[in-house]
This record gives C-alpha cells, structure tokens and sequence, in this order.
DNA sequence: TTCGCTTGTTACCCACAAGTAACCTTGTTT
DNA sequence: AAACAAGGTTACTTGTGGGTAACAAGCGAA
C-alpha cells in the first residue's frame, strides 16, 4: 500500500485489474448482504446473488471461495464498521457522555446499512466454528470498547452508576434491534432513528424532574 | 380447560387422546424451536427434530402439516406469551409506569424461553407471505398495547413525554435482543437480566439529579 | 374374530442448491 | 503470430432435505 499511486497510472495496468476486481467483489459482498438482509443466509442461493448482478453463478467463484466466505466477509465488514466508528467517537473530544452519545448515534446508522443490517439480522451463526470464533473475538472486542466508555462516563459522574456490562448489553440490544425492523424506504430517516433511539436510552421513560424539584443532591459537573 | 376432568374417566377415552396428542404435539413445537433457536430454521432439518424426540422424520408429520407449520406455531405461541403477559400487566393495578415496568420484566423473561426466544432469533421471516401476515398482525397488536401503555403514562405524568412509537420500539428492542444472547446455561438468571435491564431502560444512562427513585424490590408477578 | 382407527415405521421420490469441469472469448505479452 | 491469462459461460455431479406411499403393530368395539 506504500508506493500506490493516487491516479491510475496507464503504465501499471495491474493497478487497475487489481482496483477493478475489488470493486466487483464488493459488489458481489453488497448483493449478497442485501439478500440475506430480505430472505435469510440459508433462502438466499448463489443463483440469485448472481441474477441480481446480471451474471452466472460459477462467475461468483472466480472473486469469492464459497458461500461462506460471503456471509463471513459481510459480517466481518460490518463488525469493522461499528468498531472504527466506535473508536472514532472514543478519539473525539467533550465528556465521555458526548462520546458515548456520538458512539450510539454512529451504531444506530451503522445497522440500517447493508452490511450492518447483515451483521444483525444473521449473524455469524450459520458459520463453521473456526469463522464463527475469529468474528466473535471482533465482537467481544467491540463491546469492550462500548463498555469502557460506559465506565469512564460513570467515573467521571457525566453517567448514572449502573452495573456497565449489563447495561452495554441494553444499549447495544437496542440500537442492534434497529437494524430488524429499519426500512429504508419507510418514514423514518435513519438518522431521524439514531437521535431518538439515543435520547430514549441517555435520559429513560421515568421523567427526569429537572424543572421543578429541588435537588437534594447537587450536582457535581457543569 | 373448562369440561377436562382431572381424572381421566374410563368411558370417554377420547379427550386421553387428544390429550396426549396435544402434548405430543407440543413436544414436537418444543423440540423444533430449541433446535432453530441453536442452528436457525432452515439448517434444522426434520430429520433432526425426530432424532432429539427419539422417533422417525414421518411421524412428525401425524402431528404437524409440515415445516412451515411448526415455525409458524411457535412464533404464534412466543406472540400469545407476550400478548397475554402485557395485557395483564395492563389490567393490573398502579399506576401506568408500574404496568409498565411488570410488562417490560415479563417481555424480558418470554424471550428467554423456547417459544419467545424463537420468535426473536428466527421470527417469521422464512414464512409464507400468507402465514406471515397474520402473525405481523399479531406482533401489531402488542406494539400496540404496548405503546398505549406508554401513551397513558405519559398523559397520567407518570413516564416523561416522548414520541411514544418510537420509544416503544426501543424498548421492545432492548428487551428482544436479550433474547440473542441469553443463555440459560450462564451466570446470570433470567430474572436478573430481566431488572436490570428494565431499570437501565427506565432510568437512562444519564445521571439523575434527584435522588434516586425509591427502589421497589420484591416485586411478584400476577 | 374381524373391522377400523391410531400411531408409528421403512423405503422411496423429487426438487434444489452448492460446487466443479471444461470450454470460449478477448485483450496483453513476447 | 503465438501463447497466455483474465473473466466469464454452459453443462454437469452430488448431497441433502422436505415430503409421501405403503405397510405394520396395538387396541377398542361389534
């Protein structure tokens, strides 16, 4: 990746074949998320992956080994997703509640995309065992991630105490259910959903009596 | 339940009979949803179903009309679990949060179990557009007492004011996606999971400025 | 005894989907 | 010109799983 040249180059051609092949398999990942996401892992055939992209099955083979290696790929795209999204809102400034916050928002998005949405309406359960440990360390990773976060907003008293495992799991349940039910061409924009969701789960169903009461407590940031 | 006598009587053999086929039957529903709960509808295979009942792949099909049947049957029974646990909540007494918080804790505790677990993991997706229908209906009529509860909550004060369809799904979220990682076989017991995840939900993560709300343990279930 | 119903069984069919072999075409290299 | 590799095709094999037909054992009733 050192020497790659910005532009295309008409004398390494091979750059070219190389791009253009990634980018047909990526194609071929998008087709097939997007199929498992309508019909499941195990409706979808190669043969309709391959109509949907206007070739024949066998051509599927020449950029991806089998059909596990398609889910496995999608997954794994989309678990890489949230965890540099994650990491991103983790690197940025403010309170690790305004981290959290922007981490939650960018999980909820993430779900509603293909390979998101792959993530979360199969999974890596149809997998052999050996695929299904490498992405399941990915997971653990993330929820690592997630977590932390949680803890370091409850130190820092910009969270409410809570057991964090506990409630990474809630978090995260709820933004991951998004990417069940989200429909793109439904009336709701993604993004109009990431803020919802969000505000639901940051401040919770019992009011919060900030107007009127006094606080026996006070506060003890800004 | 009405006219079954407790003891069988020796002239009316007939309802023995449909007795014991009904609980083979739900042997069979059983049997089926635990299965695609581990390896998911299509890769379970008839075969495998009969195995774990000790008997042959046909005699499944005295009980039941085929595949589809026995995936549709237990999704309808996950959603009845829910229906009938939210509308008792519903009926019982206290205040709107107090119902709400009983129906989120049963909703948590259905999906930790064989039929409400498999409406979560498999849902209805691999059915026919027809058997799929009417379970959506199903599913609608939950969200929507679901989401009445909300709304009176709101309006009697005792919940904050929020768009009520949208929280509704983050709860629901929330609370069916314990059902894609709870394992009966792990360290924390359902009813565990089931409070702390309604007090996550109910509170927020957001730090509250009054002292906390009296914590009502020991509740019981109606 | 014999009939007929229930509850199973064994043995089979058939559709379908994953994966492969062998071949064709076209542009690039020597 | 010739050889070759990339990218794609048609036609096939193979395994498997849903579903069925036909038959057998148990048993209450006429």
């Amino acid at each position: 990746m050192a020497g790659a040249p910005i532009v295309a180059s008409p004398w390494s051609r091979s750059l070219d074949r190389d791009q253009e092949r990634a980018i047909k398999r990526d194609a071929v990942l998008r087709a097939a998320a997007q199929l498992f996401n309508e019909f499941g892992y195990h409706a979808t055939s190669l043969a309709m992956v391959a109509e949907r992209l206007q070739v024949t099955k066998p051509t599927l083979y020449y950029y991806v080994r089998n059909k596990e290696e398609i889910l496995f790929e999608c997954v794994r795209l989309g678990l890489e997703l949230l965890r540099s999204a994650i990491a991103a809102a983790a690197a940025s400034g403010g309170t690790a509640l305004d981290k959290l916050k922007a981490a939650m928002h960018e999980y909820a998005l993430i779900v509603t995309r293909e390979f998101g949405m792959c993530l979360i309406r199969v999974g890596e359960d149809p997998l052999a065992p050996e695929s299904r440990k490498k992405l399941r360390r990915l997971k653990a990773e993330i929820d690592h991630e997630f977590r932390a976060l949680i803890e370091q907003g409850i130190v820092e008293a910009s969270l409410a105490p809570c057991d964090a495992k506990l409630a990474a799991f809630t978090l995260a349940g709820a933004l991951s259910w998004i990417g069940r039910w989200f429909d793109p061409q439904g009336p709701l924009s993604a993004e109009e959903v990431a803020r919802h969701s969000t505000d639901v789960l940051m401040n919770g169903l019992s009011p919060r009596t900030t107007a009127a009461p006094p606080p026996r407590r006070r506060r003890r940031n800004a």
